[in-house]
This record gives structure tokens, sequence and C-alpha cells, in this order.
RNA sequence: UGGGGAGUCGCCAAGCGGUAAGGCACCGGACUUUGGAUCCGGCAUUCGCAGGUUCGAAUCCUGCCUCCCCAGCCA
């Protein structure tokens, strides 16, 4: 299929698995984690890591968690928790009874800052927040040591206890390891491990007013649940001598913490605060707006799970910061699109066509092949009549060079019908034309000649009379630069596409469709894969167009411009 | 200017001292009852730059350049 089995399974983070597996470092164990924050939705950079994370513990025989790493009460939410589970679960992925919180572990959590604070290593730090940056120091300067770093264990642990309590009041006091307020890595620079949030927590309620950084949260979880392999993106490479650090001190199972670089695309935006802001500002309608990035919005458009896994192998690990660009995912998804969508006339922008020596009252049901690339999906019949649309772009009076389709006095085929020749062209006062006379040759049901002659197109159509009506939704990229960030002049949203959605109403479909299911995925043919949204009612269908067809003709069209 | 990462075709990415995989995109051509799909062919004398080591370097050494990340009581 793609290079995916020819591609060797030696990238940098195989390699280290490999090398742990032989050294026996874990005992050839491997156990990863997905540790999504509940305070957003999940885009499809999220996907690259789910299909990492997931994908290696497949590979090597092992496991991988659901971890939710909600310390931060303040910006999490449980609709973000149900919609990242169903989200995972789409993609393909099962964790079976291993989806853990670090909220589960904040009392062991607790009990690992005590016994960092017994052992000297932690103290109660009640600086201002403004006053801890200011001891921070800065890239090059050195920070210095706060006052209250050499209290003794015994007030440590009393002030501890506290903050527990709800006896400080947000930013009055932190819990702070003792480091090194000199080093290099500012990360080591006595990093905060607890800070006061008189906020609820979606699971633990009010139970704590004392929340866990992520540096203290995440590797002690991992170590929790025995995780070998803690996989993360490039930036938390600072944190790995953090992450090491906490680990040894507290001298408990030590995961290996391996940074990749995440995924880019061309065309869109990554990061939670601008999606939110695309929502928020109503630039789109919600979070799975087929236009976002996310996987609730790929899903809405259409998309397969295995065409966004097929692409996030395709792309490969790596260190290095890239953009892929957006149209390797849509290879990936015409390509699984191709073999399992059933296809189906519609016509998007109809053109009428009357044939004129067809019987005024004769339907005939023309066999039609759902798939050809599978032959198990079998055949249906579509009705054909005397009066039919076609798509207007398939008609033209005065054809260019290199036009094949349908023109005055020319002979195109009917899908599965009949060869046409267009006979007149009738037009209105404005001269627009509204309708094409046409003539057919009854020798060439089914879409052959006896006597061999040959068209050079074949066109979809549609019977007037028994055509269902429909909606359909048009999408183009979010916006019209490949990196609409990179400006540093104007803000991201001065680069969204106006248009990004452009809504067909009516279509015309093929009656076949009538019990279409919102998800339900078809080939137009010749058009393009749609996909039926949830907007959809017993009336009336609503598509969602996922991607078009490669479309050479267009494609020659755009080159001439 | 401190620390951490990265630089191989337009994009992603193999390569780990023996003379530049593959995919996407692009360009040809074949085939075609979707101008779809499929198939065939083309597409880096060169690996950020400059030196050096070596019979031989994208791979080793030295220096330089460019880009990304870090100064949240965010993750």
């Amino acid at each position: 299929m793609t290079n995916n089995d020819t591609k060797p399974a030696t990238d940098f983070i195989r390699s280290t698995i490999n090398a742990h597996n032989q050294s026996g470092r874990f005992g050839g164990r491997v156990h990863t984690r997905f540790p999504p924050e509940p305070n957003g939705y999940l885009h499809i950079g999220h996907a690259f890591s789910i299909c990492l994370n997931f994908g290696i513990a497949e590979e090597y025989g092992g496991l991988c968690n659901l971890r939710f790493d909600d310390t931060n009460p303040a910006k999490e939410e449980q609709e973000y928790i149900d919609a990242i589970i169903e989200d995972v679960r789409w993609l393909g992925f099962d964790w079976d009874d291993r989806l853990y919180f670090a909220s589960d572990y904040f009392e062991q959590l607790y009990d690992y800052a005590v016994t960092l604070i017994k052992d000297g290593k932690a103290y109660v730090d009640q600086l201002s927040p403004d006053e801890i940056r200011e001891y921070r120091g800065t890239l090059t300067e050195p920070g210095k040591n706060s006052p209250y770093r050499d209290r003794p264990i015994e007030e440590n642990l009393a002030l501890f206890e506290k903050m527990r309590n709800g006896e400080f009041g947000e930013g009055e006091a932190v819990l702070r390891t003792k480091i090194d307020m000199a080093s290099p890595n500012i990360n080591m620079r006595d990093p905060v491990m607890y800070r006061v949030l008189h906020t609820p927590h979606p699971r633990t309620g009010d139970a704590w007013c004392i929340y866990p950084m992520y540096d203290f949260a995440h590797g002690q979880s991992d170590s929790i649940e025995r995780v070998t392999h803690s996989l993360c993106s490039l930036e938390y490479a600072d944190h790995r001598p953090l992450y090491d650090w906490y680990l040894d001190a507290l001298g408990i199972f030590h995961p290996q913490q391996i940074e990749f670089a995440r995924l880019n695309l061309t065309y869109t935006v990554m990061s939670k605060r601008k999606l939110r802001r695309l929502v928020e500002e109503g630039h789109v309608s919600g979070w799975d707006d087929p236009r976002m990035p996310t996987i609730s919005g790929h899903r809405r458009r259409g998309y397969t799970p295995e065409a966004i896994r097929n692409f996030c192998a395709d792309v490969g690990v790596s260190r290095s910061n890239g953009v892929v660009e957006i149209e390797m995912l849509e290879y990936h998804l015409r390509q699984h699109l191709n073999k399992t969508s059933p296809r189906v006339m519609a016509v998007l922008n109809p053109l009428r066509v009357v044939i004129e020596n067809y019987p005024d009252d004769l339907t005939e049901n023309m066999e039609a092949v759902n798939n050809p690339e599978d032959e198990a999906a079998g055949t249906r019949k579509v009705p054909f009549s005397k009066v039919l649309y076609i798509e207007r772009d398939d008609f033209m009076e005065d054809p260019p060079k290199k036009f094949y389709r349908l023109a005055p006095g020319r002979e195109v085929r009917l899908r599965y019908a009949y060869f046409i020749t267009c006979t007149d062209v009738i037009k209105d006062d404005d001269g627009n034309i509204i309708e094409l006379r046409c003539t057919y040759d009854p020798e060439t049901r089914g879409g052959t000649a006896p006597d061999g002659r040959r068209v050079k197109a074949t066109l979809h159509w549609v019977s007037a009379e028994h055509a269902l009506k429909a909606e359909a939704r048009l999408y183009d990229r979010l916006f019209t630069k490949p990196n609409p960030e990179d400006d540093s002049e104007q803000d991201f949203t001065a680069f969204i596409n106006p248009d990004s959605l452009e809504v067909r109403d009516p279509i015309y479909v093929e009656p076949s469709l009538a019990d279409a299911q919102p998800g339900d995925r078809y080939q137009f043919e010749r058009i393009g894969y749609f996909a039926v949204d949830p907007d959809s009612t017993g009336d009336k269908l609503v598509f969602n167009r996922t991607v078009g067809l490669r479309d050479s003709w267009a494609k020659l069209q755009k080159q001439k411009k």
C-alpha cells in the first residue's frame, strides 16, 4: 500500500526500545500511555501521538494506558474528558480497564511530597508570584535562593499541611523542590511542586485545594502505572532532568522519557488556544466543525480512522520540527475512501436535459456498480427517464480544446445508461442556458454501442422525476496560507479563508440514498467523497464534502490561469 | 550572549565510513463506462556552510551559519 511495509521500524524511539529490550532494562516490557489534559478537544496532532503510543505498545506486545493529566482544575472540564475518550476510541484504540487520572494519585503524590520534605529536598516558599519570578533569574543570569529555602523540616511539614488544609490563599504559598537556583536549566531552579488553587476539580470536587504541577505529577504517575516509555513532545526535553530527578529522589520505578517532534499540518492551526479562539469567536460552528483539525471535526467531515492512522504511520517520527503538507493526509484519505465508499450519482449544479426521442412515460432501472474497487459491494438500480439533470460543468456551448464533455452536436455517454447527443441549447431572455435538448441511441443501453463506436466522456446524471433534493456543504481549507501562524504582523485569524464553506442547496441525488444515515460515506461519482451530516433530517439529507476527487480537467484549467 | 533540540529533493523521511531508500507533490505516458482508481517512466553527482581526517565522509573531527523550545503558582 504505502511505504509502511517497506519502512524499517528503526526510528529513534523504536531503536531505543530495542536497546532496552536487549539490555533487559525493563525486562522486555513495553508500556506506554497517552496523557491528554482535558482542557480542550483532541486534534490530528494528538492523533499522531495516540497512534505512536498505542501503536508502539501493540507492536511490542505491550500495553498503552489512557491517562488524563488533570492537575489544573481551573482549565479542565468533564465535557473534554468525555470527548477525548470518544475520540481515542473512534480512532480505533483500546485501553481495556486502564483508564487513569493523575487525580487518582493525588493522595500518593501528596505522600511523595512529604517524603521529599522529610528528606530536606522540598520547602514551602512564601514569596509572592512576582518575587518568585524575580528570584528565578533569567536565561543568562542565575537565580538566587528564596529566604524561605532553609526553613526547618518540621516547619515545612506543618506549613505544607496548612496548605492542604486551606489555610493559605492562592499565591500565598507553594511547595518547591530544593535543587539549584543557578542551574543553566531554568526548570531546575527550585521548581514549584504544589500550588494553592481554591477551585473544585471535575473529579475530586473540593477534596483538594492544592494541586501538583505537571512536573511533579507526570513522572510519578508514569512510575505508579509502571510505564516503561514515556513519549512526549520536544518541548519537554528540558524537563527530562527534572523528570529523572524526582524519580531518583523518591527512589521509585523509573520510566524512560523520550521526546519526539509533534505533527504540524499546512493550512491549519494546531494549538488548543487557537482552536478555542476559532470556536469562541464564531469563525467555525464548533469544535466539531468539519473544517476544524480536531478529531471530531474530521469524523464529522467523513474522514475514516484508518486514513488518519495510515497517514500518521506514513509521516513517521523524528526529532526535527516540520510541517507536513495537507496533501499527504488527503492522499491517505482518498486511498481508503476509494476502497470502501459506495458510488452514487449526485448533481451539485443541475442543468436540465430533455431526451426528445425518449418515451414520455417510461422509466427504466439501470444497473449500476456500487464499487468498482470491491466486487462484493454489488449493484443497484438507478431510474432513468426522459428528463434528467446533469452537471452544468459538463456542458460547454463553445468547448475549448481538451474539453471532452457534452457540447452541441457532440455525443457522450450517460453512466450506466445511454449515449446521448446534444441537439439544441435552450436559453432564457438573458442568454443563460436553462435546458439542453438531446437524443439518445436506444442501441447503447448500458453504455456500449453495438457498432463499437466510442465516446470521449462519461457523465453522471440523475432523473429529475426520481431524484431526491438534498443539501451539500462544500469545504475548502480553513486558511489561505500554508502557515497561518507564521506572520509576525498579522493574527492568524486574518488568514481565514472566507470561502471555506460553500452551501449548495438544493442538489439532486439518486433515490437509492433515501435511507442514508448520519455518518454514512459515499463517493459522488466524478465529484468527490461525501458524508451524511448529523444535521440531516427525515426529509432532507445534508452531505459534507469530505474531499474532492482528483480532477485532471480542473487542474488543466488552473494551469492555464 | 545560558541551557536544550534540529538542519538530507517543494513537503515528510531513510541512511550511523563504502560511494543518496521510500512516500506525498510535481512532470510525462499507458489504460479507462468515474478526465477517479490502476499501471509504467522521470524527478538530490548531492546531504546548512567552510575546513580537516581517510583510499573513500551525508555519515568522524574542528569552526561557523540558520531555525525551534525554555525565564507559568499551564501542560
